[in-house]
DNA sequence: CTCATTGCAAACGATTTGCATACCG
DNA sequence: CGGTATGCAAATCGTTTGCAATGAG
């Protein structure tokens, strides 16, 4: 059984140019899977919570394929690797620029994306400043979210 | 040999007064010397890298004991954690309020703190949009330094 | 003496890789 | 067929801990 490659956003198109044409690599059943079913989510998987949820829906499959999965996208520029907790990486799909910034909850986890422009602007001025050449940024603000502020009230 | 404590700035004195009062920790000479070499550098060093540098001040040192010590910091609140790179932590002091921003150069490594009230004045805007209760933040800009921008000019 | 601290080696958890096998075109 | 992708198990790397020995008050 073949999985028949259509394009139908942005990504696949950049799949599958980069993947097919650039470098061609053979785009087998199983990677495609992993691949369109982490950018479908759209959420910040740690390797084994990706490897974790594609299991169950393709048994079998093995946990470096993920990870090679995983790092391939990063290395074509289609994800971008987060380290919210330390010793852990996590994976987000790269989708338009500017999305660099993160609300994170410390109790449950949840990750709020959000986009400044005067923070970005204001970032530019700082690294003007020092001479810095950006490449990469971002802002990581922790907290309590809304839900967590609640229950941690009735505890 | 034994080594006086003495109060040279408020580093010493929150010491003094978190560790030995508080939770009536022995101070030992060893862990006073990692502490006031770590505090006095200030720097952002990993435990690896602040092992090797005491190691050669202070031969005979363990690697565990560098490492207690800092966490021992981050437990009183002397030091922070940092996760510039991934799967190394950096433990940095923590002087005062408001320095959470880095610019970091990925070709040196160079770390440059800075603070920036328009930042801090935004993040709470935005948290407060999310009904987020801020307890941390961090900013970190990536890029060449000055000196490597022209070091990569000239290859 | 009593309890904190230390060094070592071993445990850990996440990440990465070597290799034989399966897959793709 | 010739090269890529996969699964597994093992290697790696930074971090953390158990424990017997040492040090401090």
């Amino acid at each position: 059984m073949k999985m028949k490659f259509k394009i139908k956003n942005e990504f696949n198109f950049r799949l599958k140019n980069n993947f097919s044409k650039k470098h061609r690599l053979k785009s087998s059943q199983k990677r495609l899977f992993i691949i369109e079913y982490f950018l479908k989510q759209d959420k910040h998987y740690s390797v084994e919570e990706l490897y974790n949820q594609i299991k169950n829906r393709m048994p079998g499959i093995g946990y470096s394929t993920v990870y090679r999965a995983l790092k391939l996208l990063v290395s074509r520029g289609l994800a971008a690797e987060r380290n919210f907790e330390k010793g852990l990486t996590r994976f987000e799909p790269v989708h338009k620029e500017g999305h660099h910034n993160h609300l994170v909850c410390i109790r449950c986890g949840a990750i709020i994306e959000f986009t400044n422009p005067a923070i970005e602007k204001i970032q530019k001025k700082i690294a003007l400043n020092y001479k810095f050449t950006v490449t990469d940024h971002k802002l990581e603000i922790y907290g309590l979210c809304q839900k967590c502020k609640k229950k941690e009230k009735y505890q």
